[in-house]
DNA sequence: GATATAATTGAAAATGATTTTCAATAGAAG
DNA sequence: CTTCTATTGAAAATCATTTTCAATTATATC
């Protein structure tokens, strides 16, 4: 996975640096929507001269080219989580904030049904669910 | 309408200022998301003497009491809307910004059921569609 | 492997939005 | 009208993000 976002990097003509290493391999396989702080807090963990300006910067890159996207909740919406493949949707847990993908919602029609009613061409939507995990919810 | 709002304030021992009416004045019918700035600068023909700052303190208040609501969108997510009754959801023209509500969506027991599939309890969703209003359309 | 070149870096300064501080003002209650 | 205190606007402070800039480093070429 971290090979696979370093290609599209390589791809795009941006170089392969130990900053943006640092950054990917924070984010890529992480369950959490990760802010930027925390995103340059645990990547000083492996590449400690790592400034938050170039988390910053490789975020912006990362969404760019779509690897990851920025997510939105209540108390921000400044945190980025991978991106999924096709199209999906959160579900986010209220309590520690695990997050997960879910897919075949199938809400299409109802949303460009519900829209024509309105005088409204629907061309997107965005759709979050929010609830407790398994984990937080036996305790 | 404002009438409503004055009273809620009241009820809830906050004093009725010449600078909360003209906030409340401003966005109490507005079908569009408007950013405190945007407040401020209309309330301002009404009453010349406002702060940025008490726009910023009144909306808080309105938020409070859940006659406003924060409005997220890809270019900014500190705009705000009359909060609408019951469980409604927003389609947003990305032209013009033109806001309006929908209700009866009745999807509870499909989010309830994609996030058992995935461990979760679900207390709660959000939704929001884009399109292109009447009006954009015909241009 | 050494060299040239331009992209990238981190530190520091700048910016912009929002919040806090504070003395003056003005609602509300008597 | 007078008292009391919530509220106000201006200015300062804060916080996240962006810009600037000289030094560094990844990459292509030799
Ligand atoms: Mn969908
Ligand atoms: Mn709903
Ligand atoms: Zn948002
Ligand atoms: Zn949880």
């Amino acid at each position: 996975m971290v090979e696979k976002w370093l290609e599209q990097l390589r791809k795009n003509g941006y170089r392969l640096t130990e900053a943006r290493q640092a950054v990917i391999q924070v984010i890529v396989k992480s369950n959490y929507a990760l802010t930027p702080f925390q995103v340059y807090e645990a990547a000083r963990a492996q590449y400690p001269a790592l400034g938050l300006v170039s988390v910053y910067r490789t975020l912006e890159k990362l969404e760019e080219l779509k690897l990851i996207r920025r997510v939105h909740q209540d108390c921000g919406c400044n945190a980025y989580l991978p991106q999924a493949e096709g199209h999906q949707h959160l579900i986010i847990c209220q309590k520690c904030g695990l997050a997960c993908y879910f897919e075949g919602d199938d809400l299409e029609d109802l949303f460009t049904k519900v829209g024509a009613d309105h005088g409204y061409e629907v061309t997107g939507h965005w759709l979050q669910l929010f609830g407790t995990c398994a984990e937080c919810e036996q305790k």
